[in-house]
DNA sequence: CTGAAAGCGCTAACAC
DNA sequence: GTGTTAGCGCTTTCAG
């Protein structure tokens, strides 16, 4: 097979009849290029199928910008914990690239503590903004001051509604939702209610919690009507949730249970020791807690939101976007990952 | 956050008082470079922490390097004709970086097609090879034959026991057979017996086959000891092997069938014209016709061993290894990814 | 054994 | 408006 040497600059400009300046001036619109040379230079560039070398462009630009990342603290939670991990895991790619990541952290808990690190990330004038926006509010003051400042952002894990960003990186809730409800109804026996439970800790944060109940509500209506859900929201104290759970069970029947959230842990520890071992269990993420009770069979199913990729490709984007002035995808959503015990272990390469 | 400047060949060759001629050479063994010299610059390099600049390195290193790739022609099988995509889809990314690939096409019902693609391979007289093997001895003579001209294969999708290429990429079929028992197992009425399927024709290609039916077996004897299984190898051609269903369940009660390949949709639309919607069907990948079936819950789970991504990562791999000279892990085995029709349009971006 | 210098393809600063 | 030129960090001759 032939393999012509890809065209470069070089050799627009012999065939324009202009000096590489001119070319590079010409494809890039950086000003002061008479018109007509503009489109001859650029119909040769399209006849000659040039592509620019994005490696040497790379090179050349030491460009040195900043992104900061608002995330989250790891040391509170396992979740944000992956995350943290994989944005160190790329981070350092970058930084030959004159491409630096600087990451600010807030409590998960706290609104306020939010609010501050969002004014620290933007006195620290970063050159674009990568954010897990958990506080609605507060997220779209930090969402406004970038539009004012007319930073790029990309929002992951959680979008703000109403806001552009340059793009959303994560899961689409309601779907999963869905997801989980199909699982249920696969598995769980005929009779019995399904519960979903949200954990009150994280209802004031994430707006994703009623999109999962949303979408699993929808299923069941559509795909197996008889089927009754309860919801329940149950206090983030372990006296109190166990409480609940106990009461809930003595009310109802319940065969299959929908924890929205990565703390499907502690229903299914209250499930091992009441030896409930035959209610189906459906939670999201592969933390540790997890993960022993998905081996052990007291979680059926995990649903894996894979904060660790959503992290770095977060930052790719981000890199690809500055770096090589790439268009970007607004959203790009992952693939919704079913996880049983025994496929656990492929995805812990 | 400071951002020191990270350090280039040029700050080793002045703290060490050489050129940086000599600090390439002695960084990089090549050739004739003082003992002392080259611990000295060795060194060195360790304390301030040197990392060769990747982007520099590809852009002078000119190498024009061809990388052969034999594949079953894509237009036979819409499973290698997504493996195709996944290297049309990136090929282009890399002749930039004078990389090239060249692809050779068999014939997955004759050996004699394979033989003689390899052959041309080789005469090709390539840098490198990436193969699926799917004739075993024929994939072994070409194996055999790179050895001897040393040249670095990746092998995808299957691998050859007893060779040690540069890299396996691909999915465990053991494992994946357990996860396909499982999913049976957790979704099928409590009575009757699962059917493990396998389509002859494929049968004399592909050694993954044997390894799913093996591991379909040691989950069931282990968790569901009391399940009977059944295991037949259909006819390729439609009136046998729709006559050999008809046998299979004339002779016994069935709940679930495990299909080996891709080839789930015939056991599907069989099933569908009977009416037998509750035997639950499990097979593999996600070609249009298992996509049809699965979303109208005909075929309950597809195992995804998405092709694109194995193709997309042998030939990442390859400009990994060629082009920055990275060392390569052993064996990339894939997440065992479990579809349904839920999260079937997740999985499509 | 070592140093000097050319050059990969592109960008940006500076002349004209 | 356009041409020229100096690098980005590295590898690779080519002298010495």
């Amino acid at each position: 097979m032939k393999k012509p040497d890809n065209p470069r600059i070089k050799d627009i400009a012999r065939l324009a009849g202009v000096s590489i300046g001119t070319v590079d001036r010409a494809l890039h619109n950086r000003g002061r290029v008479a018109t007509d040379t503009k489109r001859r230079v650029e119909e040769i560039a399209r006849q000659i199928n040039y592509k620019p070398n994005l490696i040497a462009r790379s090179l050349v630009r030491k460009s040195r910008t900043t992104v900061a990342i608002l995330v989250p603290d790891p040391v509170q939670d396992e979740y944000w914990q992956q995350a943290y991990e994989g944005i160190v895991n790329v981070m350092s790619r970058f930084e030959q690239h004159g491409l630096f990541f600087d990451t600010f952290f807030y409590d998960l808990d706290k609104k306020e503590s939010f609010a501050g690190s969002a004014r620290k990330l933007i006195s620290s004038k970063p050159d674009g903004v990568i954010m897990a926006p958990n506080f609605l509010n507060e997220g779209r003051w930090l969402y406004g001051k970038c539009q004012e400042l007319s930073l790029p952002v990309i929002m992951f894990d959680t979008i703000i509604p109403e806001t552009n960003p340059l793009s959303f990186i994560g899961t689409d809730s309601y779907q999963s939702g869905r997801v989980a409800a199909e699982l249920l109804s696969m598995t769980a026996k005929k009779g019995g209610k399904f519960a979903i439970l949200h954990f009150d800790e994280e209802l004031l944060n994430s707006p994703h919690m009623l999109e999962k109940e949303r979408g699993f509500l929808s299923f069941i209506k559509s795909e197996c009507p008889k089927r009754d859900c309860i919801v329940a929201v149950l206090n983030n104290k372990k006296r109190r949730y166990r409480e609940q759970l106990r009461k809930m069970f003595a009310a109802n029947r319940i065969s299959g249970i929908f924890v929205s959230t990565s703390k499907a842990y502690r229903v299914g520890s209250y499930l091992s020791c009441m030896k409930m071992k035959k209610t189906v269990l459906v939670g999201y993420d592969l933390t540790s807690r997890n993960e022993t009770l998905l081996a052990d069979g007291t979680i059926r199913f995990l649903i894996n939101q894979n904060p660790r990729r959503q992290a770095e490709v977060s930052l790719n984007t981000f890199s690809d976007y500055l770096v090589y002035r790439e268009t970007i995808k607004p959203s790009k959503f992952f693939p919704i990952e079913i996880i049983t015990r025994t496929n656990l272990s492929s995805y812990k390469d």
